[in-house]
DNA sequence: TTTGTTATATAACAGACGTTACGCAAAGAC
DNA sequence: GTCTTTGCGTAACGTCTGTTATATAACAAA
């Protein structure tokens, strides 16, 4: 009975294309119409799979924390544990165009959730997974001995989630104005302060 | 000629009243109407003011900092500098409603920022000069020997100010995922990597 | 082939937006 | 007093918004 197609499917076009829109024009320019367009279809087919607006908004969130965990979830695979810290945050770092590109998305993201709770619910689940990521990384490295056994890990990784995001704001205010080799140097000087001393 | 009034100090009231709509509604929901209600005027009255939507948000971000300048220099003042830097910080960080009021509006501009090259300069600026006045403080520790005398005081003020955003972010998302106590906390962490040691 | 259902396009809706135009009232200049 | 400039409210403009309604086309099931 009638055609069939996947719903699935059809729901992660349009929040990529979502996502290619807040990139390029803000999340103030993401229009229903605009991001069907994106996609290549028009406004009709967008609202077959999304009932709102908002709904969109969430799925498209969903569906860039879906794209980065896979490169995360590799980079933590990484034998020692400081280097799969390194490697995972160099992920998070606005390094490239394409990754300061995401930026621009959870900025976007940031800004709803003032005044959005629904927003700010999901957002939450994301930092929840996000510190959890490193703070768990972090007890490895402990096990390993790579990382100071008398470090509060919790605090640890709260501080470098909260270093990470001053670095994106600051970036999105210019690249320039931070340039890779700056991200670094900030991101070493946390890693200073969490290995485990010479010898022991 | 003509009936006389003060144009700048009707600006400010329409910045403020800007700045007010933004913490209440989001800078999505900053429009020319609605900060014409709140100031108590009709947008017949606001564009004899300004020439367009943006010079308001540019010159309701001024007004917003003319407003937190006076008290930064005020806390500035304390006879000890690093006194004087945890003064500055504690206006600084979402501690309070107030507070958090503002960073509502900033993160407003950090989206705008991201899009729109005259805000993201604007903004620049008020970085420029938030980070200047850590770095000349923290100067200062290094004189009167609170502060560790080979610290690199650019890339502590860096740090400090990127971890300052991320708890903003964080707050933003619930005050009760990072309340007053866990800020302060991470505050001292960095406070610490900052002092210089006992005796010398 | 016919029937029934689904996928998508087109179009309309009511409202909000930034901006511009216009008109009246207030008040300094003379 | 009149004249003239300015302050501000009212209203209109055209455009864009999210959502809903309707029409057409595609295809599975009978």
């Amino acid at each position: 009975m009638g055609r069939i197609v996947d719903h699935d499917q059809r729901r992660e076009i349009f929040a990529a294309a979502a996502l290619r829109v807040i990139m390029r024009e803000g999340i103030i320019g993401l229009t229903v119409r605009e991001v069907a367009k994106e996609a290549g279809f028009t406004t009709g087919a967008l609202t077959h799979y999304f009932q709102s607006k908002d709904q969109l908004l969430i799925q498209a969130s969903e569906h860039s924390s879906t794209l980065v965990r896979a490169r995360m979830e590799r980079a933590a695979a990484a034998p020692s544990a400081i280097e799969a810290i390194r490697k995972v945050v160099m992920l998070a770092l606005p390094l490239t165009p394409e990754l300061r590109g995401y930026w621009r998305i959870w900025v976007g993201y940031w800004e709803r959730s003032s005044y959005d709770a629904d927003v700010a619910r999901v957002m939450g689940l994301r930092y929840d997974e996000w510190r959890g990521r490193l703070t768990s990384l972090l007890a490895r490295g402990q096990q390993e001995g790579e990382v100071s056994a008398q470090l509060d890990i919790t605090q640890a990784a709260d501080a470098l989630v909260a270093m990470i995001d001053g670095i994106g704001v600051q970036v999105l205010l210019g690249v320039s104005r931070f340039p890779p080799a700056r991200q670094k140097a900030m991101f070493d000087l946390w890693l200073d302060t969490v290995r485990a001393g010479p010898k022991t």
